[in-house]
DNA sequence: TGCATGTCAATGCATTTGCATCTATAACGG
DNA sequence: CCGTTATAGATGCAAATGCATTGACATGCA
């Protein structure tokens, strides 16, 4: 009579969706801080901490992409509205005609520690009560292997 | 002389960045192997599953919904796609004027089972592999934690 | 019954995303 | 030096998404 002949629950899928919706629970707390603090989006969060990484000499955009996750294209319109908010400015490269030389504004580092602390908290209360005691290390580790 | 003064990386954060990236990573594999099978994504996966699951009566949207983590308009206009693709039709629900009852068809359930193959290949790699010995009945406990 | 309120599902509209392509410049090879 | 190819970054357009609202019906209550 049939016992589940083809949706079969096999391990891999059982953590496939529980980390989905671990994924998503978290994702979901933080951005609703964020909103609710009237702060950007994690994605603006992720960018100016790139961007603050630079310094005052600043850097390049391919730099940020590669350590961010996102498209080419994304970035390049994500670092539009950041310009446009007045955190970022992008200024000629000298070293290449080709690139722009992304520096964070002083109004941007102020937003990116606001946000941070709002971030933290939500981390905190979605994240780190939730593992007791020293399950955290052995959490990430797990995680680690499925890179 | 200022040891990260701001951009500290407590346990919460380490585990929310590798827990964004394990879950793109294995996102991304799946959906790159549906892809290169010429199948629909995940998300018509996900749907046909739960309208397969109804049996031949069907069900409601608003079922499906709770049980998928869609907007409502999102399920919708998804709803609407696999009808115009053939893999469901939507018939007025007789006990219910507002709603409609939704029915698999048998092109739809062919879909899924070819679907199901690509995905549990494209999950054993990305993640059954990847996890040596017993640690997934670990990792899955505290993945639930997140809940 | 009759009206207010709640629920199911769809959709118009603005925004965002993905894909492909484009422009500009750099780097390379002869 | 020139022509070819590669790289940085932006953008047009189509598709997807979010939000608010609608239309249709159900439900509750006087």
């Amino acid at each position: 009579m049939a016992q589940t002949p083809d949706i079969s629950n096999d391990l891999a899928t059982d953590i496939w969706v529980r980390l989905s919706r671990a994924h998503m629970k978290v994702q979901a707390s933080i951005e609703a801080a964020l909103k609710a603090a009237g702060l950007p989006s994690l994605a603006w969060y992720d960018a100016l901490r790139e961007l603050e990484r630079f310094g005052p000499e600043g850097g390049r955009a391919f730099e940020v992409q590669a350590r961010l996750l996102l498209p080419q294209y994304g970035l390049s319109r994500l670092l539009g509205k950041l310009e446009k908010a007045g955190y970022l400015v992008r200024k000629n490269c000298a070293e290449d005609g080709r690139g722009k030389r992304l520096v964070i504004t002083d109004q941007g580092k102020r937003v990116r520690r606001k946000m941070w602390r709002v971030y933290r908290a939500a981390l905190k209360r979605a994240v780190g009560d939730k593992l007791p005691e020293n399950d955290g290390p052995l959490l990430l580790a797990l995680l680690e292997r499925l890179k």
